[in-house]
DNA sequence: CTGTATCCCCAGAGATACTG
DNA sequence: CAGTATCTCTGGGGATACAG
Protein backbone atom coordinates (compact mmCIF):
# COMPACT_ATOMS: atom_id res chain seq x y z
CA UNK A 1 0.00 0.00 0.00
CA UNK A 2 2.45 2.78 -1.21
CA UNK A 3 4.87 4.06 1.02
CA UNK A 4 4.36 6.23 4.17
CA UNK A 5 5.91 9.81 4.73
CA UNK A 6 9.61 8.20 5.43
CA UNK A 7 9.19 6.81 1.91
CA UNK A 8 8.79 3.47 4.09
CA UNK A 9 6.13 0.39 2.54
CA UNK A 10 4.03 -0.86 5.67
CA UNK A 11 3.00 -3.90 3.73
CA UNK A 12 5.85 -6.03 5.47
CA UNK A 13 4.25 -4.61 8.59
CA UNK A 14 0.77 -7.19 8.09
CA UNK A 15 2.78 -10.12 8.98
CA UNK A 16 4.96 -9.03 11.93
CA UNK A 17 1.84 -7.17 13.44
CA UNK A 18 -1.13 -10.36 12.71
CA UNK A 19 1.59 -12.39 14.98
CA UNK A 20 2.49 -10.03 17.63
CA UNK A 21 -0.75 -8.72 18.45
CA UNK A 22 -1.98 -12.36 19.02
CA UNK A 23 -2.55 -12.88 22.60
CA UNK A 24 0.29 -13.63 24.92
CA UNK A 25 2.84 -13.31 21.75
CA UNK A 26 5.01 -11.05 23.28
CA UNK A 27 4.61 -12.37 26.40
CA UNK A 28 5.70 -15.44 25.60
CA UNK A 29 8.58 -13.55 23.35
CA UNK A 30 9.58 -11.35 26.47
CA UNK A 31 9.89 -14.48 28.96
CA UNK A 32 12.09 -16.43 26.44
CA UNK A 33 14.35 -13.52 26.01
CA UNK A 34 14.46 -12.84 29.63
CA UNK A 35 14.83 -16.67 30.70
CA UNK A 36 16.70 -17.69 27.83
CA UNK A 37 15.05 -21.41 27.83
CA UNK A 38 11.71 -22.30 29.04
CA UNK A 39 9.74 -25.76 29.60
CA UNK A 40 6.09 -25.41 28.61
CA UNK A 41 4.48 -25.79 31.99
CA UNK A 42 6.95 -22.50 32.75
CA UNK A 43 5.36 -20.78 30.33
CA UNK A 44 1.99 -22.07 31.34
CA UNK A 45 2.33 -20.32 35.02
CA UNK A 46 4.61 -16.90 33.58
CA UNK A 47 1.53 -16.89 31.26
CA UNK A 48 -1.21 -16.62 34.04
CA UNK A 49 -4.58 -17.91 32.85
CA UNK A 50 -3.44 -19.08 29.42
CA UNK A 51 -5.20 -22.14 28.40
CA UNK A 52 -3.07 -25.65 27.08
CA UNK A 53 -4.50 -25.28 23.92
CA UNK A 54 -4.38 -21.38 23.34
CA UNK A 55 -0.55 -21.68 24.59
CA UNK A 56 0.36 -24.40 21.98
CA UNK A 57 -1.66 -22.61 19.27
CA UNK A 58 0.64 -19.58 19.91
CA UNK A 59 3.27 -21.48 20.12
CA UNK A 60 2.84 -23.31 16.81
CA UNK A 61 2.84 -20.29 14.89
CA UNK A 62 5.89 -18.40 16.94
CA UNK A 63 7.35 -21.59 15.25
CA UNK A 64 6.27 -21.27 12.14
CA UNK A 65 7.22 -17.55 12.11
CA UNK A 66 10.72 -18.38 13.05
CA UNK A 67 10.61 -16.27 16.22
CA UNK A 68 11.18 -19.27 18.42
CA UNK A 69 12.21 -23.19 18.46
CA UNK A 70 11.46 -26.42 19.72
CA UNK A 71 13.65 -28.77 21.26
CA UNK A 72 12.50 -31.97 22.80
CA UNK A 73 14.17 -34.31 24.81
CA UNK A 74 13.13 -38.30 24.14
CA UNK A 75 12.72 -39.06 27.88
CA UNK A 76 10.28 -40.15 30.49
CA UNK A 77 8.29 -37.82 31.20
CA UNK A 78 8.45 -35.73 28.45
CA UNK A 79 10.50 -32.59 28.40
CA UNK A 80 10.50 -29.56 25.83
CA UNK A 81 11.88 -26.61 25.60
CA UNK A 82 11.49 -23.70 23.98
CA UNK A 83 13.97 -20.55 23.12
CA UNK A 84 14.00 -17.65 20.85
CA UNK A 85 15.85 -17.94 17.48
CA UNK A 86 17.92 -14.94 16.80
CA UNK A 87 15.53 -13.49 14.48
CA UNK A 88 13.43 -13.57 17.67
CA UNK A 89 16.23 -11.56 19.56
CA UNK A 90 16.15 -9.22 16.60
CA UNK A 91 12.42 -9.07 17.31
CA UNK A 92 13.14 -7.76 20.85
CA UNK A 93 15.06 -5.16 19.54
CA UNK A 94 13.42 -3.88 17.11
CA UNK A 95 9.90 -3.61 18.90
CA UNK A 96 12.30 -0.55 21.79
CA UNK A 97 11.20 2.34 19.67
CA UNK A 98 7.40 1.29 19.58
CA UNK A 99 8.08 0.46 23.71
CA UNK A 100 9.68 4.06 24.25
CA UNK A 101 7.26 5.62 22.33
CA UNK A 102 4.35 3.79 24.19
CA UNK A 103 5.62 4.13 27.40
CA UNK A 104 6.25 7.86 26.70
CA UNK A 105 2.61 8.24 25.64
CA UNK A 106 1.70 6.05 29.12
CA UNK A 107 3.50 8.44 31.51
CA UNK A 108 1.55 11.47 29.70
CA UNK A 109 -1.50 10.16 30.49
CA UNK A 110 -0.84 8.72 33.78
CA UNK A 111 -1.99 5.58 33.00
CA UNK A 112 -0.25 2.65 34.98
CA UNK A 113 -0.52 -0.53 33.37
CA UNK A 114 0.41 -2.87 36.42
CA UNK A 115 1.97 -2.51 39.82
CA UNK A 116 4.57 -4.89 38.94
CA UNK A 117 5.39 -2.80 35.87
CA UNK A 118 5.99 0.25 38.29
CA UNK A 119 9.26 2.04 38.45
CA UNK A 120 10.30 0.14 35.17
CA UNK A 121 11.54 1.93 32.34
CA UNK A 122 14.86 2.09 30.48
CA UNK A 123 17.98 1.64 32.09
CA UNK A 124 18.81 4.71 31.07
CA UNK A 125 16.21 6.82 31.16
CA UNK B 1 4.97 -8.62 33.33
CA UNK B 2 9.00 -7.92 34.13
CA UNK B 3 10.99 -6.50 31.58
CA UNK B 4 12.69 -8.37 29.07
CA UNK B 5 16.11 -9.72 28.44
CA UNK B 6 16.53 -5.94 27.72
CA UNK B 7 15.02 -4.08 30.79
CA UNK B 8 12.05 -3.00 28.97
CA UNK B 9 9.02 -3.66 30.36
CA UNK B 10 6.66 -4.56 27.78
CA UNK B 11 3.19 -3.40 29.21
CA UNK B 12 2.95 -0.10 27.42
CA UNK B 13 2.90 -2.95 24.16
CA UNK B 14 -0.55 -3.24 24.94
CA UNK B 15 -2.14 -0.53 24.25
CA UNK B 16 -0.58 0.52 21.47
CA UNK B 17 -0.73 -2.98 19.68
CA UNK B 18 -4.52 -3.34 20.13
CA UNK B 19 -4.71 -0.02 18.52
CA UNK B 20 -2.03 -0.68 15.56
CA UNK B 21 -3.32 -4.16 14.82
CA UNK B 22 -6.98 -3.00 14.08
CA UNK B 23 -7.83 -3.87 10.43
CA UNK B 24 -6.85 -0.86 8.43
CA UNK B 25 -5.48 1.08 11.25
CA UNK B 26 -1.74 1.19 9.91
CA UNK B 27 -3.21 2.11 6.51
CA UNK B 28 -5.00 5.23 7.67
CA UNK B 29 -1.80 6.05 9.33
CA UNK B 30 0.17 5.77 7.04
CA UNK B 31 -2.27 7.28 4.49
CA UNK B 32 -2.32 10.59 6.78
CA UNK B 33 1.47 10.60 6.77
CA UNK B 34 1.77 10.59 2.96
CA UNK B 35 -1.17 12.96 2.05
CA UNK B 36 -0.80 15.24 5.35
CA UNK B 37 -4.81 15.72 4.95
CA UNK B 38 -7.68 13.50 4.21
CA UNK B 39 -11.03 13.57 4.37
CA UNK B 40 -13.37 10.75 5.13
CA UNK B 41 -14.19 9.75 1.54
CA UNK B 42 -10.68 10.07 0.64
CA UNK B 43 -9.79 7.25 3.15
CA UNK B 44 -12.85 5.21 1.84
CA UNK B 45 -11.09 4.94 -1.63
CA UNK B 46 -7.64 4.34 -0.58
CA UNK B 47 -8.39 1.78 1.98
CA UNK B 48 -10.38 -0.50 -0.88
CA UNK B 49 -12.84 -2.33 0.92
CA UNK B 50 -13.56 -1.18 4.10
CA UNK B 51 -17.33 -0.08 5.43
CA UNK B 52 -18.01 3.36 6.71
CA UNK B 53 -18.51 1.46 9.84
CA UNK B 54 -15.38 0.03 10.50
CA UNK B 55 -13.88 3.39 9.24
CA UNK B 56 -15.52 5.26 12.16
CA UNK B 57 -14.79 3.10 14.38
CA UNK B 58 -11.05 2.71 13.66
CA UNK B 59 -11.11 6.87 13.39
CA UNK B 60 -12.85 7.16 16.74
CA UNK B 61 -10.45 4.71 17.67
CA UNK B 62 -6.99 6.85 16.58
CA UNK B 63 -8.36 9.83 17.90
CA UNK B 64 -8.95 8.18 21.07
CA UNK B 65 -5.61 7.67 21.22
CA UNK B 66 -4.57 10.86 20.29
CA UNK B 67 -2.97 9.66 17.01
CA UNK B 68 -5.01 11.35 14.26
CA UNK B 69 -7.10 14.74 14.50
CA UNK B 70 -10.35 15.96 13.08
CA UNK B 71 -11.53 18.85 11.70
CA UNK B 72 -14.58 19.44 11.03
CA UNK B 73 -16.01 22.44 8.52
CA UNK B 74 -19.29 24.03 8.83
CA UNK B 75 -20.32 23.45 5.28
CA UNK B 76 -22.74 22.38 2.78
CA UNK B 77 -22.14 19.92 1.98
CA UNK B 78 -20.38 18.97 5.30
CA UNK B 79 -16.60 18.53 4.91
CA UNK B 80 -14.14 16.57 7.26
CA UNK B 81 -10.71 16.08 7.33
CA UNK B 82 -8.24 14.28 9.36
CA UNK B 83 -4.70 14.32 9.62
CA UNK B 84 -1.78 13.19 12.03
CA UNK B 85 -0.82 14.33 15.53
CA UNK B 86 2.37 14.68 16.54
CA UNK B 87 2.30 11.31 18.35
CA UNK B 88 0.93 10.00 15.27
CA UNK B 89 3.82 11.01 13.09
CA UNK B 90 6.13 10.05 16.07
CA UNK B 91 4.51 6.93 15.69
CA UNK B 92 5.35 6.28 12.27
CA UNK B 93 9.02 6.88 13.38
CA UNK B 94 9.09 4.52 16.25
CA UNK B 95 7.83 1.23 13.73
CA UNK B 96 10.41 1.82 11.52
CA UNK B 97 12.65 -0.57 13.16
CA UNK B 98 9.72 -2.87 13.30
CA UNK B 99 9.12 -2.67 9.58
CA UNK B 100 12.88 -2.63 9.05
CA UNK B 101 13.02 -5.96 10.57
CA UNK B 102 9.64 -7.52 9.11
CA UNK B 103 11.08 -6.06 5.77
CA UNK B 104 14.58 -8.54 5.87
CA UNK B 105 12.43 -11.46 7.33
CA UNK B 106 10.03 -11.11 4.14
CA UNK B 107 13.48 -11.16 1.78
CA UNK B 108 14.66 -14.25 3.18
CA UNK B 109 11.73 -16.09 2.60
CA UNK B 110 11.12 -14.33 -0.95
CA UNK B 111 7.58 -13.40 0.24
CA UNK B 112 6.25 -10.56 -1.78
CA UNK B 113 3.38 -9.16 -0.07
CA UNK B 114 2.26 -6.55 -2.94
CA UNK B 115 3.13 -6.25 -6.34
CA UNK B 116 3.37 -1.97 -5.63
CA UNK B 117 5.07 -2.73 -2.72
CA UNK B 118 8.23 -4.21 -4.80
CA UNK B 119 10.78 -2.14 -4.93
CA UNK B 120 10.12 -0.43 -2.44
CA UNK B 121 12.75 0.16 0.46
CA UNK B 122 14.81 2.61 2.75
CA UNK B 123 14.89 5.40 0.54
CA UNK B 124 17.04 7.58 2.71
CA UNK B 125 15.83 7.56 5.83
C1' DC C 1 -20.56 14.25 2.17
C1' DT C 2 -20.14 12.07 6.41
C1' DG C 3 -21.40 9.43 8.86
C1' DT C 4 -25.45 6.15 12.09
C1' DA C 5 -28.26 2.06 12.74
C1' DT C 6 -28.84 -2.82 12.22
C1' DC C 7 -27.90 -7.22 11.41
C1' DC C 8 -24.81 -10.99 10.61
C1' DC C 9 -20.75 -13.95 10.55
C1' DC C 10 -16.84 -16.33 11.87
C1' DA C 11 -12.05 -16.70 13.53
C1' DG C 12 -9.68 -16.29 17.84
C1' DA C 13 -9.62 -17.33 22.42
C1' DG C 14 -11.12 -19.78 26.60
C1' DA C 15 -12.88 -23.90 29.53
C1' DT C 16 -12.71 -28.54 30.30
C1' DA C 17 -11.67 -33.22 29.88
C1' DC C 18 -8.75 -36.49 28.17
C1' DT C 19 -4.22 -39.00 26.13
C1' DG C 20 0.71 -40.81 24.87
C1' DC D 1 4.81 -33.46 31.20
C1' DA D 2 3.09 -31.83 27.18
C1' DG D 3 0.07 -31.51 24.81
C1' DT D 4 -5.06 -33.00 21.96
C1' DA D 5 -10.09 -32.96 21.36
C1' DT D 6 -14.39 -30.55 21.78
C1' DC D 7 -17.32 -27.20 22.76
C1' DT D 8 -18.64 -22.55 23.48
C1' DC D 9 -18.70 -17.73 23.27
C1' DT D 10 -17.49 -13.14 22.26
C1' DG D 11 -16.58 -9.11 19.67
C1' DG D 12 -14.24 -7.28 15.70
C1' DG D 13 -15.31 -6.61 11.21
C1' DG D 14 -18.35 -6.49 7.12
C1' DA D 15 -22.81 -5.46 4.39
C1' DT D 16 -26.52 -2.69 3.78
C1' DA D 17 -29.76 0.85 4.35
C1' DC D 18 -30.65 5.16 5.98
C1' DA D 19 -30.10 10.06 8.19
C1' DG D 20 -28.49 15.12 8.95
Amino acid sequence: MKKDSNGVCLCPLEGIITTISKKWAMQVISALGHHNRLRFNDLMSILDGVSPKSLTDLLKELQKKGLIRREAFPEVPPKVEYFLTDDGKQLCEAIIPLIKWAEKQDDLRQEICNPTCKSTSYSSK
